[in-house]
DNA sequence: TTTACATGTAATAATATAAGTTACAGGTTG
DNA sequence: CAACCTGTAACTTATATTATTACATGTAAA
């Protein structure tokens, strides 16, 4: 199992439209950069919208950030792009045994745990900003083309 | 989405072998703990095994703990049923653009991140043992009965 | 205002994984 | 040998992802 590619895909298309920003994103040249169709990547820049992110309208062409790069985190891509719903990294079995010790507890004393683990992950994600992002591409660029 | 059951089932099984150490723990009685069925059991019970947390053997009734309840942590059982491939809790899109600064640099640029992601989320689950989870399983119970 | 084009969104299909179920081969014990 | 259990494969069902197609709606320029 892994968690879906719309969060890479949405720090891509972030990572894009600085890094082209004299151009105009529309959703069928991100589809190009992406490898995918224009109707996924409308999608996923809706979810990036909701989300106060970037700024995209209906019929006018091209998508542009809606907040400094600095200011978005790995986090914000995450929550955004709806890839885990909160507090459900981790699937639960359900109705577990209530006449078994085990059965009846398990799940109020697994809840907790999980949700610590849950919260250094996003920890770790909120620390990274797609500035930095960028900057590494940018970096791992002009280093390929020494 | 969100990671398989078979983690919280695990834990389930290794609690149910603790708190039921007394009794014979057949893949069928911790079927009806844990709700499900047998087979499915028995498959996890065998990555446990394989992962050196549980003895259990062909026709051998019932399954015990192979290791101190101390010694196994949340993430030896997260490793040990497989519910994620090492480095690959994030998907990450594949075949982007060579032909975009951002396409032929994401991948290199992102995995890392991930990767530290990923690794603060294991951290999260060394720390806590089978022998934390049967504790706060049976202080719950205690207060229950109160 | 009409034409061209872009976004928003729904419907569909293909693919992958999880989880439930059934069946049976093979091992162990009495 | 008989009863019982584990290991494992096959099949089914359910669910989520991703790709694809289609079209309504919005915008701007001719
Ligand atoms: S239901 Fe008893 S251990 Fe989960
Ligand atoms: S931005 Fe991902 S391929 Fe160009």
């Amino acid at each position: 199992m892994s968690i879906s590619t719309r969060f890479s895909v949405g720090i891509h298309i972030l990572s894009l439209l600085e890094v082209n920003k004299e151009g105009v994103n529309t959703s069928e040249f991100i589809a190009k950069s992406v490898n995918t169709n224009p109707a996924l990547i409308r999608k996923i820049t809706g979810m990036l919208r909701n989300a106060g992110l970037v700024n995209v309208r209906p019929g006018i062409a091209g998508a542009t950030l809606a907040k400094e790069l600095s200011d978005i985190t790995l986090l914000d891509v995450y929550q955004a792009v709806n890839v885990v719903q909160d507090k459900e990294l981790f699937g639960i079995h359900e109705q577990p045994n209530p006449a078994c010790t085990v059965g009846r507890n398990i799940q109020d004393t697994i809840g907790p745990i999980f949700s610590v683990a849950e919260l250094a992950l996003e920890k770790a994600l909120g620390v990274v900003t797609i500035e930095d992002v960028v900057k590494d591409i940018l970096e791992k660029e002009k280093f390929n083309n020494q």
